[in-house]
DNA sequence: TCTGGGGTCCTAGGACCC
DNA sequence: TCTGGGGTCCTAGGACCC
């Protein structure tokens, strides 16, 4: 016996432009984008001209003349996309939240309470447009992969169901790319061997796909061409790593650039983490080029960190490592900083990591603690009064690529 | 006109242990 | 002495998603 369709995906529409376009009514049916340097969000008539996010704001102008960039109402973005989403909450616990604009559902557990999925998703639609004033396109069927391919498809504005006995009549005459997984090369891949629709990624054997793309990949994909995707609804998922990263334009190797930048980066990861009493073993960098080519280096460690002073530390020492073993390059336009293997944090950190390279990591007391006092201080001040009321000088990253602070604090994950 | 920021997962190879 | 196999952890890189 086949189940039915009760996964739902919801999809705010163009979020963050159509927030902006709810809120001033000005900008309604014209083309605009949020942002200024980079486009961070476009709305339908933007992308009528092919403007898209992360396109620079010049290109976008060039494509569309008229385009209107605003500067972003970031704390409003959180405040309706949480009420939107809170929306599925009335007709059933299991939902699971993606992103900012994102949720899935699964409503198999209260059909005899509100009636059939299509039905609740007419509602959810309603109450959105009613109660939020947002648009947003839903998308239902028996698997997460069907019911989020069901709403791409919705959009705009629309409901997408999809019942069992038709999934993959409707499947397979979907391009691959509107697939979970599916990004240019893997597009690109499959071309290779003619194939470009899901129905020919069915019609493929394993094996050669196996070939194409390896085990895991391969696996995924034909669960998805023969929507047995097994995936099921995940309640309140948590990040596994917490990462920063900043655009440096081109910027000399030196240690006046990169000291600060990582100390920064550093100080937003770590006070994360802290709020949070969590700590991670490994800390990883990524350094990019001036050509934009990047190379990642990584150490983990036998206890958690999670103090600002020695996440900088650690990072500064894998960086000169990278830019050791990379001696023509002298400029770097990206430092990253990720920590993973994340942890809860009991206590306080006496550790003090120093030599990555096979020399004894030995507890140092009285530099830690000094630091725990420090990082403390730190949080207690910003609790009180904000984030920005103290802090590491930013002053190497500002410039016309770099993004809002509200942008940033929308991407992150709950830890 | 050279491309933001925060994440996830997979692969392949090497080290190390049993 | 040689040979083999399996499992785990780590690192670097790639692809992808929102």
């Amino acid at each position: 016996m086949q189940a039915a369709a009760t996964i739902l995906h919801a999809d705010l529409d163009a979020f963050y432009a159509s927030v902006e376009q709810m809120l001033n009514p000005a900008l309604r049916g014209r083309p605009i984008a949020v942002g200024g340097g980079v486009v961070l969000a476009a709305s339908y008539e933007a992308k009528a001209f092919g403007v898209r996010g992360a396109m620079p704001g010049r290109e976008a102008r060039r494509l569309c003349p008229e385009l209107i960039f605003v500067p972003g109402h970031f704390d409003a973005y959180r405040r309706l996309g949480d009420a939107a989403l809170r929306i599925l909450d009335d007709y059933t616990p299991l939902v699971e939240r993606i992103s900012i604009d994102e949720a899935f559902a699964d409503l198999a557990g209260t059909t005899h309470l509100f009636g059939p999925p299509a039905a609740v998703a007419e509602a959810v639609r309603r109450r959105v447009r009613d109660e939020v004033g947002l648009p947003i396109s839903i998308g239902v069927a028996r698997t997460k992969h069907l019911a989020k391919i069901g709403s791409q498809v919705a959009k705009p504005d629309g409901l997408c169901v999809i019942e069992p006995a038709r999934e993959l009549q409707f499947l397979h005459a979907l391009p691959v790319e509107l697939m979970w997984g599916v990004g240019p090369a893997t597009r690109a891949r499959l071309a290779g061997l003619g194939v470009t629709t899901i129905g020919q990624l069915a019609a493929t054997p394993g094996q050669s796909l196996e070939k194409l793309l390896g085990s895991a990949a391969s696996e995924k994909l034909r669960a998805l061409a023969f929507n047995t995707d097994p995936r099921a609804i995940e309640v309140g998922r948590r990040a596994r790593s917490a990462g920063a990263q900043a655009a440096l334009g081109r910027r000399p190797a030196t240690a006046q650039v990169i000291r600060p930048t990582l100390r920064l980066l550093a100080d937003r990861i770590c006070s994360r983490l802290r709020a949070r009493q969590l700590a991670g073993r490994t800390v990883t960098v990524r350094v990019r080029f001036a050509d934009l080519r990047a190379v990642t280096h990584a150490v983990t460690l036998e206890a958690p960190v999670s103090a600002t002073g020695i996440v900088t530390e650690i990072a500064e020492e894998l960086v000169h490592q990278v830019l050791g073993a990379h001696p023509q390059e002298a400029v770097v336009s990206l430092l990253a900083i990720s920590v993973s293997h994340l942890g809860s944090q009991n206590g306080l950190q006496l550790e003090l990591p120093l030599g990555l390279a096979g020399e004894a990591r030995r507890p140092g007391s009285r530099a830690g603690a000094s630091r725990w006092r420090a990082d403390s201080a730190m949080d207690a001040i910003r609790q009180r009064f904000g984030w920005n009321a103290i802090g590491y000088g930013s002053v190497v990253l500002e410039g016309p690529g770099s993004v809002p602070d509200g942008f940033r604090a929308l991407a992150e994950k709950e830890l």
